[in-house]
DNA sequence: TGTCTATGTAAAGTTAACTTTACTATTTAT
DNA sequence: ATAAATAGTAAAGTTAACTTTACATAGACA
């Protein structure tokens, strides 16, 4: 699944093992969810969701699915 | 995590079996995740939120997270 | 030059989200 | 009564989302 991962953590000036000191995750899974390599789990992505205070689904684009 | 899955699909006359074949997924899945045993993936919740023509988080309610 | 930071990826392990099969219990209908 | 549909749960297996450790590359900077 797409999404603008990387571009928000631009804006912020975060690094990918910053952003994944506040989800509660390793820098690698921050990586492997920016570079589409697998999906978050509902939680943590409800948890990016509200780190930048936006709705699930204008962060993530399910619009490829089947 | 809670959500209105149960009350959504009741409204709709469903089974969790026929819930279940709109998902692609299994009726235990179906029912585990309305009795909370576990989260959907990502992708699943994009799809039953397309289904009930409503967001991920009108249906489910992340509140309770770390 | 050498070092530090940031990124990408891989391997190996754990856990959670699924599957199928199966058993039980309750309701509904004939 | 009995059969059928629905719901809840459990056991055992697979896959995907995580983990830690490690290695390689590129850019910034003293």
């Amino acid at each position: 699944m797409e999404n603008n991962l990387k571009t928000l953590r631009g804006e912020k000036g975060w690094s990918q093992a910053a952003l994944g000191d506040q989800l509660d995750i390793s820098r690698q899974s921050v990586n492997a969810i920016e570079t589409g390599r697998y999906d978050p789990s509902l939680p943590l992505a409800f948890k990016i969701a509200r780190l930048f205070d936006m709705k699930i689904e204008d962060i993530f684009d399910d619009s490829g699915a089947d």
